[in-house]
RNA sequence: GGUUCCGUGGCCGAGUGGCUAGGCAGAGGUCUGCAAAACCUUUUACAGCGGUUCGAAUCCGCUCGGAACCUCCA
């Protein structure tokens, strides 16, 4: 009875039975980033929430290819190095160089998503290197009718494409009401209705980045490089399309209108879309002033943060909630999550040490089932529309009976060995492979652990000795650098390293 | 104003008609030379008011409060 993999459409605004276009492989595209700053906090969010339905369609077995554009192209500044450009019309090198701002934020983008963990896409198109083909499709609109040029910028034209098409299908917009809204604030504009958006924006002589155009040269409007580069490669129509809440109106509500008319075709058959990462309530944002950058978060360097917090901890953070509920930062809730991270590590390490023995003894049926069926869950919960959550807490409630058993409250061989060897391999498969989630701490070398089991030694001794001023010193100093000691209940000894 | 959504115990957060969510914090206990860790036990819930139902945190209505989108936004 193995359940399938539900996933809320956007589109009919519930939970649908996931069944990909072609059997056995998914295509599936994600709006990236718009490299002209730096990540914050929002940004992981996306990125890891896809990273983990990449990594469950893995699982499943699906051969998935995986697209997430990187938006460099556009109306981009450096805070702070615009002024300076203008006056600076000197040398070449003095100068902002679109791409060298668009390269820095990239690859700190990248750094950013190696530190959490995320898996590579399949293919990471960026919207510079699609120009050509962004052009042509706009061509086909303009071919079917409905974009327009005006003074070398070409709009879509919204209300027509309305008459016959679902302008608002996936946003839940009504047209109309977008268009009365637009009367009073129509004039200056090019656009023949407010609602028009653009697919190609002439560049006044002082824009930095500029490609030549049947219309004069320009840059791509910005919502087309996804209708471009997603038919690209993942054709016509795809499976999944996902990116942030925010993006739902207008930019995919434009893609869509877009796709429609140059292929005639609904792009993409689940949309999904994640929640934002509020802080005291407000979206974090660029126009909220309040967003926390990556770098930020990791080494605690901002006026909100009471420390940093790791990588780990952040993507364990945001794991424990649904994708679609928002999340609200506080330094009270990153404390508690990497204390709780620190737990389930604490078990999985635990976890990996035990091996089955058996004495023949009876099983303990009911915590024998009980362990089963946490461990079952874990699958089910992740086919109910991706509730990492759920799967957290059972990975929660599994950690006691780890522990006992090392600690010796449980037998072993109250397992079944078929249940122990489940448990290992859920708290592997889920933990490690599908939540992605993995241990941060230094690697122990050979060398420490030789001198930490020195000085655990020499402990033990003076605790024999009953010198407990010795044996006190060498807890207390080691924890003072952050490394724990753990007497377990067998008698031997333990230590975490922070 | 329009569209959509949310309001769960000290904090964070699952759950969507009957069955313990979970984490962090707090309390008590076991263990310990004392601790820590671990284990066991445990207090405080479903914004308010009405309705539907044998039964609602869960469905419906209203009220109050909050958010997102309608402009670039993850």
């Amino acid at each position: 009875m193995s359940e399938q993999l539900k996933l809320h459409n956007t589109l009919s605004r519930q939970k649908e039975i996931f069944t990909p276009l072609y059997p056995g492989h998914v295509g599936m595209y994600v709006c990236g980033p718009t490299v002209s700053g730096e990540s914050h906090l929002g940004h992981a969010r996306p990125n890891i929430t896809f990273d983990v339905l990449y990594r469950y369609l893995l699982h499943l077995g699906y051969k998935v290819r995986y697209v997430r554009n990187i938006t460099d192209a556009g109306h981009f500044e450096e805070e702070g190095r615009a002024a300076e450009d203008k006056i600076a019309k000197g040398a070449l090198l003095e100068k902002l160089e679109p791409m060298e701002l668009v390269q820095k934020y990239t690859n700190l983008f990248h750094w950013a998503m190696e530190q959490f963990n995320t898996l590579p896409p399949s293919i990471e198109p960026t919207a510079t290197g699609h120009i050509v083909e962004q052009i042509e499709m706009i061509k086909k609109i303009m071919d079917a009718g409905f974009a327009y040029e005006v003074n070398g910028s070409v709009y879509f034209d919204v209300k027509k494409y309305s008459e016959g098409h679902h302008y608002g299908i996936l946003s839940g917009r009504v047209i109309e009401d977008q268009l009365e809204t637009t009367r009073d604030l129509d004039g200056q504009d090019e656009k023949r209705n407010k609602v028009d958006f653009a697919l190609w924006k002439k560049a006044p002589p002082e824009h930095l980045m500029r490609w030549p155009s049947p219309w004069g040269d320009g840059f791509p409007g910005w919502h087309i490089e996804c209708s471009a580069m997603s038919s690209k490669y993942l054709g016509k129509q795809f499976d999944i399309h996902g990116g942030g809440m925010d993006l739902q109106f207008p930019h995919h509500e434009c893609e869509i209108a877009q796709s429609e008319i140059a292929q005639g075709e609904m792009m993409a058959r689940y949309w999904v879309h994640n929640n934002m990462i509020t802080i005291n309530g407000k979206k974090m944002g660029k126009s909220y002033n309040n967003q926390i950058r990556l770098t930020e978060l990791f080494s605690g360097q901002h006026p909100l943060l009471e420390k940093g917090y790791s990588p780990m901890t952040i993507r364990f953070f945001i794991l424990q909630t649904h994708y679609r509920s928002t999340l609200d930062f506080s330094n009270e809730a990153l404390q508690a999550a990497e204390k709780g991270l620190q737990r389930l590590w604490h078990a999985y390490e635990v976890l990996q040490k035990l091996t089955y023995v058996s004495n023949g003894a009876a099983i303990n049926e009911e915590l024998d089932a009980q362990v089963i069926a946490w461990c079952r869950d874990c699958e089910t919960a992740m086919n109910d529309d991706l509730s990492t959550a759920k799967v957290l807490a059972n990975l929660f409630e599994l950690a006691p009976v780890i522990n006992s058993l090392r600690g010796g409250q449980v037998k072993m061989h109250e397992l079944n060995e078929s249940t122990f060897e489940f448990l290992k391999q859920t708290w592997q498969t889920y933990l490690i492979d599908i939540l992605g989630l993995k241990p941060e701490k230094a690697q122990d070398s050979n060398k420490l652990d030789g001198v930490l089991q020195l000085l655990i030694d020499i402990r033990k001794e003076a605790k024999g000795k009953k010198d407990y001023a010795t044996s006190d010193k060498i807890r207390n100093q080691l924890l003072s650098i952050g490394i724990q000691l753990k007497d377990e209940k067998d008698g031997t000894v333990s230590y975490a390293i922070d």
